[in-house]
DNA sequence: TACACAATTGGATAATCATCCTAATATAAT
DNA sequence: ATTATATTAGGATGATTATCCAATTGTGTA
């Protein structure tokens, strides 16, 4: 009955509650005020813990950061596998990307697109996270590119992924700022009329 | 010789030219490390004026990015005026809008687009802020508007605009995030194509 | 049972933040 | 010259920030 390889492996899953808690607190309150709009008092209050507390699962608030990424790629990750498993035609693959956007309509009118604005706001002067949370972009760009390539759109897949995350993007800025779900409806319209007509 | 009415009716070219530097310091800085991210301190360090001074002119933090945001206002519309003189046709003032983009493509690259991420920044925890921040996007959303009028495109003339705004906010977006002028380059190219093609 | 370590408690700390205050000095009008 | 106001000088203030620390409690293992 020994765990004795990995530190992580394996410990009380008492603990492994807390920092999973003290995780998914942080990441609805990173997305909610941004990441510096965040003090360590709003994640202690969320969270119901004490400082000590937090402090003894995290070093420090961009440990906490690194391992909100981590939790988004996650989550991402078996979203991404869910659309490969429920479709497999490619169009209706990159479809499912576009019902992404529409679905989280509301979230996206108060709060803008969780990973383009904790992107925006770490590339001013945190250049060192902001190529942490880049990952959930390569993510992304990596699944649409396969799809591209699905299409047998080979030397142009990347650039088209590119294109799709930018349009989704611009359409999550717009809807954040003008906190238009009409305007939001009506652009993720059209990109779905750009994918059928691929 | 009195010039009693408006208190700020020519007071001395002096304070108005001190306040003038104040908000251009904090203008960059905004930019570069965004409203949150700017300390009092950087302003005056970065202006080389004295704190007491700094607040002699504007009472608050908040005081102060609202004359940055109006300086945006007054210098963009110098540039819009500017591309109506220049251009006649409206697919080359539309034009003109996308060369804005290419031609400022180092500090994209850096620190993203000045007003979209000004916006995404103040739309998390301060919307107060952002709904002043958000004249800026009114300002090209109706210039581009009335450009889209004058292509006969009269009830769309609006939508239109916003489709193009988001666009550009998704190519500054995506060229921040990965630093990448090839891609700004590309995309734009392709936005001229659209352009054209009207 | 005893021991080692994980988890929690609760408060302290130094730095930084925006803001405010009182004087001193300059500038212009009377 | 005198008064009033605009401007500059420089420091003080209290609140908030991220981080740390010592002491205590829980928990699973030897």
């Amino acid at each position: 009955m020994r765990k004795q390889l990995g530190k992580d492996s394996m410990t009380g899953s008492k603990g492994e509650k807390t920092r999973a808690d003290i995780v998914g607190c942080a990441k609805q309150l990173f997305y909610e005020l941004g990441y510096d709009g965040t003090s360590f008092s709003d994640i202690v209050e969320a969270s119901g813990l004490y400082r000590g507390n937090i402090y003894h699962y995290f070093k420090t608030k961009d440990g906490i950061l690194k391992a909100v990424i981590d939790r988004h790629l996650e989550e991402y990750r078996v979203l991404l596998t869910q659309w490969e498993k429920e479709h497999t035609d490619p169009k209706t693959r990159l479809l499912a990307f576009v019902r992404m956007i529409t679905g989280r309509k509301v979230d996206l009118v108060q709060y803008g697109c969780p990973i383009g604005s904790l992107n925006t706001e770490l590339g001013k002067d945190r250049r060192d996270l902001q190529q942490a949370a880049r990952a959930l972009f390569d993510l992304f760009r990596d699944w649409l590119a396969t799809r591209f390539a699905e299409l047998n759109r080979g030397d142009e897949a990347e650039p088209l992924a590119l294109h799709l995350l930018g349009r989704a993007q611009g359409i999550a800025v717009m809807t954040h700022v003008y906190q238009d779900a009409k305007l939001l409806r009506r652009e993720t319209t059209q990109l779905q009329a750009w994918i059928e007509q691929l």
